[in-house]
DNA sequence: CCACCTTCCGAACGATCGTTAGCCTCCACA
DNA sequence: TGTGGAGGCTAACGATCGTTCGGAAGGTGG
């Protein structure tokens, strides 16, 4: 792919995080790009094209995220280990995985169908993670591994709202303007932090000790 | 307001729910409306109108459901009726919800600003609850509470991905395809079920007790 | 030197967008 | 009985939408 068509990906990916897809032209588009609309079809046959093409990265990103987690070894590990592959995908490609989470569902058709197929198989990937756990007697063997998962999926899945490429210590808050922000930035010791922060409140709570 | 201009806001807060602000054109709202689409502006001004109307719902709504929440008794109780309260919501009120989480940024002017003062008031209110019980000892002393706030109120965002009106028992799944579904139906006890699921895994964690 | 490929331009297309206008109908109420 | 407001109609507006097209500049490799 040549690099002006990649830098189109880019751009796309900037805006659909930014102003949603149906709230970006291609007018929008080929103004960031310096270049008169009609020359993005130089390098693309459709608009859908290019949220097809992001949405993709997101699937590749954050599954290719998960295959760095060992598949043998302390369950908890593995929880850790996957949290921080899942907050620093969002940390290091924040706009292509806003459209991952929140784009995607402008989609039509066959390629719809497909996205929405990787993505449960994410999910379930993740989910997996905990019936495991319960199952090896690692995790309470009176969890409720569906809902054990769906919470931390929750969390992972509503990073992009708030996570930022610099990773500062987060707000509570969630809402939050346009906030351009810089391109997606380096992953920090910080992103990681903050997963293992959520694992040990997932895996320990928040109850005092004295009601235990 | 005249039971046909309510009809509106119903039929605006299910469209825009479902395909979104920019997704949704005065023509569709007029089609699902049985009318010409020019006769819409015997109710509204404006699109973005309708888009003000229902986030504001959404803002009512759930500060009316913390409202219920007692400002006394024990902490654990008070942040479990909280999580009911929202998934409550949510399950009665899933358009209205989904705007107020997901559409609202493509509100404009002051009223986004007005907006989002809302709703970080909200956040905050929730917030204040782990606060609290950290500093009254009855969570952990060394919790960290903008933390354990963060990994709530996602659970809380995330839930209209998932939550169904009739509120069946969750899949750890979170996409899923337009799925026009009922209208806003009632809550179930079922889903103060899964808000109680929720409390008792944040708070107590999922580890197992013999690694305790 | 020529042929080709990439990239862009400028202009235009039909469609759809949100919105406005004037007119009509019907019903509640004085 | 008459008046007015609520609600809807048809038609049209200017703007913007995504997309197409023919042509031209510029560089690369044969």
């Amino acid at each position: 792919m040549s690099s002006r068509r990649n830098e189109l990906t880019r751009t796309a990916a900037r805006l659909f995080a930014e102003k949603g897809y149906h709230g970006t032209s291609i007018g929008d588009l080929a103004a960031a790009m310096g270049v008169q609309k009609g020359s993005l079809y130089a390098h693309i046959e459709s608009k859908a094209d290019l949220l097809w093409e992001v949405a993709r990265e997101g699937s590749t990103a954050f599954h290719a995220a998960l295959d760095t987690v060992p598949e043998e070894g302390p369950v908890v590990e593995r929880i850790r280990a996957a949290l921080r592959a899942h907050l620093r995908v969002v940390a290091e490609q924040l706009d292509v995985a806003t459209v991952f989470v929140r784009e995607w569902r402008y989609l039509e058709g066959e390629r719809r169908d497909e996205f929405v197929a990787e993505r449960r198989r994410y999910e379930e990937r993740f989910r997996a993670l905990f019936r495991e756990g319960r199952e090896l007697g690692e995790l309470r063997t009176d969890l409720d591994d569906a809902t054990a998962a769906l919470l931390a999926l929750s969390a992972a899945n509503w990073a992009y709202t708030w996570l930022r490429p610099g990773s500062r210590p987060p707000k509570a808050g969630a809402s939050r303007p346009g906030a351009g922000g810089l391109a997606d930035g380096a992953s920090s010791p910080e992103t990681d932090d903050l997963a293992d922060r959520f694992t040990a409140l997932l895996l320990d709570g928040m109850r005092g000790y004295a009601s235990r």
